[in-house]
DNA sequence: ACACTGCCCTGCGAGC
DNA sequence: TGCTCGCAGGGCAGTG
């Protein structure tokens, strides 16, 4: 799944290829609704012939600013991609638009499961999109103090508000969990509680499981590909996700990890490690929270 | 304003 | 071996 990591690393990879080269042509397959516009014209007639001035990142978003002041978006959801290749190359796998450049290379988005989309827009969504998400993890203007009125409506678990990208921007399932075990915290803790050292801790356990992310191209666990059609290396550094299935041990006190629905994502933590006063827990989520069995156990704490 | 549900989509693993 | 079933989840619309 790209998170801001991934995404980060596509966009350094591909930024070299793209810059100050015009779309001479725009290739759509089968499914056309992987391009999509607000604007009333058709949005491939207005990418042809463009030229890419620069090619930026805000939150899961790549923002590829076009010298006809328009604005190319790209998200890849789950498992888009977009690979840096030749014009005249075969087809990638799950191929569904292909920017022809005049450099004779191309850049093709394929995405298996048709989530993702190639967004144009004007200044004006732009500004709108913009508006829509939180601030970037790394912005230095992001403190404890800063986010903890930011969280003093949600009465939602912390875990649920950390995905919101209207509240930080660029977090997913797998940097969220990893976050929560490092700096302690259970995901089902609620957020309004939490208070501001402790969410100065969680920012800086934000910042330096995105910064390794980043450090090592991102994270493939099943399907994520720099524009070279290649993994990422962060999946042996992760520390929970993905690991209650193989050794299911926590890596600081050897404890069994745990996996429950938290937010409606899968989860993985250490209950020993993230400790929660039982009075924390938001809403009903109770009865799924003190379900601690074995952390091995298939969907272990969702209710019914 | 926030929380929750369902939707989109398809490869894959589990179970029979 | 081959089938069916349900899981994976980011963002958004709709509902409460």
């Amino acid at each position: 799944m790209p998170e801001l990591p991934e995404v980060e690393t596509v966009r350094t990879l591909i930024a070299p290829h793209v810059r100050d080269r015009r779309i001479v042509g725009v290739t759509v397959g089968a499914f056309t609704g992987v391009v999509e516009s607000p604007l009333p014209a058709n949005p491939v007639s207005l990418l042809t012939g463009a030229t890419i001035l620069d090619v930026q990142r805000r939150g899961k978003y790549l923002i590829f600013q076009l010298d006809t002041g328009l604005w190319m978006t790209v998200h890849l959801r789950m498992t888009g991609r977009l690979i840096v290749c030749r014009t005249g190359d075969p087809a990638i796998r799950f191929e569904h638009i292909a920017f022809h450049l005049d450099s004779g290379e191309d850049i093709r988005f394929g995405d298996q499961r048709k989530f993702g989309r190639v967004t144009l827009l004007d200044e004006d969504h732009v500004a709108s999109l913009e508006s829509r998400l939180g601030p970037e993890p790394f912005d230095p203007d992001l403190t404890g103090p800063v986010l903890h009125p930011r969280l003093a409506r949600r009465t939602g678990s912390i875990k649920g508000a950390l995905l919101d990208q209207r509240l930080i921007a660029g977090l997913g399932n797998i940097y969220v969990d990893e976050a929560l075990w490092r700096a302690k915290i259970h995901p089902l803790q609620t957020a309004n509680r939490i208070d501001e050292e402790t969410l100065a801790r969680l920012l800086d356990a934000i910042r330096s499981v995105l910064g390794s992310a980043i450090e090592h191209q991102g994270t493939t666990f099943s399907s994520f590909e720099n524009p070279y059609g290649e993994a990422g290396g962060n999946a042996r550094f992760l520390k929970v996700y993905g690991r209650s299935k193989t050794d299911g041990t926590c890596d600081r006190c050897g404890g069994q990890l745990q996996r429950m629905v938290v937010a409606g994502r899968g989860t993985t933590l250490c209950p020993t490690c993230q400790r929660i006063d039982p009075s924390q827990i938001p809403g009903d989520d109770f009865d799924s929270a003190n379900d601690v069995g074995p952390g091995l156990q298939m969907q272990g704490g969702k209710r019914r």
